[in-house]
DNA sequence: CTTCATAGGTCAAAATATTTGAATAAAAGG
DNA sequence: CCTTTTATTCAAATATTTTGACCTATGAAG
């Protein structure tokens, strides 16, 4: 065996920081101390990872897959530590939850605080995705429970998944905007010739990224979060798609106007997934919250 | 990171040899060796993978997880390292190939033949397997193309499959077995009654293991391979079904009787499996031999 | 065109980590 | 009860990795 895990991490660092001094930095060695694992790799394997022609070390396609790969071993070697933490005290050391942003957050922090109250020493960390984000955290190890997973769940081992619920969308438009005053339902010719406001798949390459409701040859905006989406919408920069509960605040103040479009897209149906392997007391108690129905439900409601 | 691929191998080799002294034989290096390695990981990780109490060491709860889990990493490690290779040369290191043992060797070696006139100098790597063991072979990373794989392809990335043709089988017994006399078609009474020869599969842990044509509560031999049935079956110390190509000879000669039988088995349809992303230019050859027609034929052909 | 900050590489010394083999202890087998 | 086998311990020998001072080249700024 060539690769070491240790050489992994280092060329990741690298990757991540873009240059060999800042992943010193990052992994609290000295620079020249990357130069020797990284050549003591490449040597080893009869390869050149890095281009060094120019004033910074540059990935060679090689390197490329050596880093994307590397990733995978990387996450995969620490999913089985978490899994040997698990056999020791039944707990995980961490609780990794993702959430797609169509998921209200008030319900998830209600859930929250109801975990909290149960286990006061488990850390939680929570993380926004978007689209198929979910997934991919899923299956990278980001993320043991995904709330609010959509479209296929990608077959695989050491995967459970459970309907959630679903979320209506609306197409609203800001009051300021060129199409509020039009009437009658929109064509796609009226979304086609304006610029649509759309949010980033979340995705980081273990699965492919995909975008929704957007018409093709259509002039897109993207934006990283629900929160920018409405901002843009607000201010009249383009259309688009908001879950209703977002925009409910703003459809009752008169700042967006709901819209009929031909349908783009349907209401999403979400899920929640989970690796039961890495799940511990913890983990498992949060599932069972999420398939009470009392839990469900507040998800997809909308007070009024 | 806690874990090194290192000691992995090491708690590999440990756990396949059965001890340490004849793991460290196996990995060059001296047995105290091996205790530092597993002691350090051990403490690292704060768990006790080897139970010490009695005389030779033997594998704790989690030393099983650590075990089985980095079987599984050290192959992904391997493919890695393979991968890079790969993309130097163009050309594998060596053609990992298994096959079911339903495919008549012969035709495999009419193949090899073909492909060591056009790459003499690729190493090439042939494992016989049973039933789930193509699939295993090829998950596991032992092998890159599976000839005979049958069933529904594991779903999962980087993986092809296509249709190779289908094998029929033939349920026999010897003429001196008590069924020899028996005109009638048997019933499954009859199969009940007697003795049951099945070749294991050959999975190693990485899908779950199957058997074939048998029935419940049947009292099943298990052998090892298609040779050994055979000579089972001639032997009269049970009754089973047989490739007709392997059954063929022993039918001409006498030997062995074929009964009808009420369906238990359908004929087999076998495919061709590999990994895109392992597969060089010799590989590539292979998949394009095995796409042939003739190719396809001659596997499933019997010459009278 | 020069200057200069920054990036990364080189090298020998120092710090760590691993391997070795002899000695020890404990269990299994005869 | 003796022998063989198995694993561990320990200090010395060896190998690997880290460090920090020094070096060179690039690319940006003046």
């Amino acid at each position: 065996m060539k690769i070491t895990l240790d050489s992994l991490q280092v060329l990741e660092a690298i990757d991540r920081c873009g240059s060999f001094a800042l992943a010193a930095e990052a992994l609290h060695r000295v620079p020249s101390a990357l130069t020797y694992t990284v050549s003591k790799l490449e040597s080893q394997l009869s390869i050149t990872i890095f281009d060094r022609t120019g004033h910074r070390a540059k990935l060679t396609a090689v390197g490329h897959l050596v880093v994307s790969e590397g990733r995978k071993l990387l996450a995969n070697a620490e999913q089985l530590e978490r899994r040997i933490h698990l056999h020791k005290t039944g707990y995980e050391e961490q609780l990794l939850i993702s959430y797609d942003q169509l998921v209200p957050f008030d319900n998830l922090i209600f859930l929250l605080d109801k975990f909290y109250q149960k286990f006061p020493n488990i850390d939680v960390k929570l993380s926004a995705e978007v689209l198929g984000g979910c997934w991919d955290s899923l299956l990278s190890g980001r993320a043991t429970i995904a709330i609010g997973v959509s479209d296929d769940p990608p077959i695989r081992d050491d995967l459970s998944v459970i309907p959630l619920g679903s979320i209506d969308f609306v197409f609203v438009v800001s009051r300021k905007h060129a199409l509020a005053t039009k009437k009658q339902q929109l064509t796609n010719d009226d979304i086609m010739t304006h610029r649509i406001i759309a949010v980033a798949d979340s995705t980081r390459g273990f699965i492919p990224s995909r975008s929704t409701g957007i018409l093709s040859e259509q002039v897109v905006f993207t934006v990283n979060s629900f929160n920018e989406k409405i901002q843009a919408l607000l201010a009249g920069l383009g259309i688009g798609y908001l879950p209703l509960s977002y925009a409910k605040e703003y459809i009752d103040s008169g700042e967006l106007l709901i819209k009929n479009v031909p349908p783009l897209c349907t209401p999403a149906a979400l899920g929640v997934a989970w690796r039961p392997s890495l799940l511990g007391k913890a983990g498992n108690w949060m599932i069972k919250q999420l398939k009470k129905q009392t839990c469900l439900e507040r998800i997809h409601t909308i007070e009024n």
